[in-house]
DNA sequence: TACTATGTTGATTATTTTAGTCAACAAAAG
DNA sequence: CTTTTGTTGACTAAAATAATCAACATAGTA
């Protein structure tokens, strides 16, 4: 039940992108830097979140990658599904042509139920989300006062 | 976020074993034959299920293997973690150390509601579960009667 | 215009994981 | 003592993963 790097990175960029976009374009560069990420991986990762629609870029010299959507709009759900396929633990849960016993497994059940477990947790999680967690977490340590 | 064939095929060779054991321990070739998996693929699967306590064998002729304990003292969070190895979706989750940047990552935040939300499913459910969806499942269908 | 900084794309590769198989052995029953 | 079962470790083929290499496209800038 491992996610690949390419929804940890892929998410990770993101989340930095989202926090460090404003008006320009960030190059896919930085990201790769802050985030420890090999330029030419990030590359692909980008790819095809460009291509569904959640990044957009420019080319050429201050170019760069930013959001295509705000991001409150951009769930992990679809993120996760474009970098790694379907969030199904098992083939047979989507696609039951590809186990004769697929109508008649309990077993296949449960991997649905595992399934719908997954999905709400990354479906009822934004990027926005993310940043808050985010800066909540780098914010500096507030004093608690006990009543 | 795939489960892979040791983890499908022993939850199904276990349900199967529950279903069919009674005084008789139940010979592997009989449980690799109604489930379809190659009794050598098979006998490495139940190997760290006997190891664990989930599982008894005896050899010889007449040998198999039976259930250990009840099937509701069978959680299938001990099956999974036993075939596949920890449940967490990432390294980081489990073990900080993994990732330098692992204390203040909004996103392993999220991978560990993942694993939560997993872990929910998996812990709930018990072989018990699992052999009662089963049976009733393989019930002839029964009338329905609406008030 | 030429140069540089970016993103785009496809091919290639090394490593690891997965999904098994092979084969020798151990023990229990008949 | 032969057969039937489980046990164990070594081995292997195929696939997935995690990249890297390299050629190209495009936009700004000197």
């Amino acid at each position: 039940m491992r996610l690949s790097t390419r929804g940890q990175y892929g998410t990770r960029a993101l989340l930095d992108l989202a926090l460090h976009q404003d008006e320009e374009p960030v190059p896919l560069k930085e990201i790769a830097q802050r985030q420890q990420i090999s330029l030419q991986y990030l590359e692909h990762l980008i790819a095809p979140l460009i291509a569904t629609g959640i990044v957009r870029s420019t080319r050429g010299a201050r170019g760069g990658v930013c959001l295509a959507r705000p991001p409150h709009e951009i769930r992990l759900s679809e993120v996760i599904r474009n970098l790694e396929g379907s969030i199904s633990p098992v083939e047979c849960v989507n696609n039951p042509e590809a186990c004769a016993r697929a109508e008649l497994c309990a077993a296949r059940d449960i991997w649905g139920e595992l399934k719908k477990a997954i999905d709400g947790v990354l479906e009822s999680t934004t990027l926005q989300d993310l940043m808050e967690r985010q800066k909540r977490k780098e914010k500096p340590q507030e004093v608690m006062y006990y009543i």
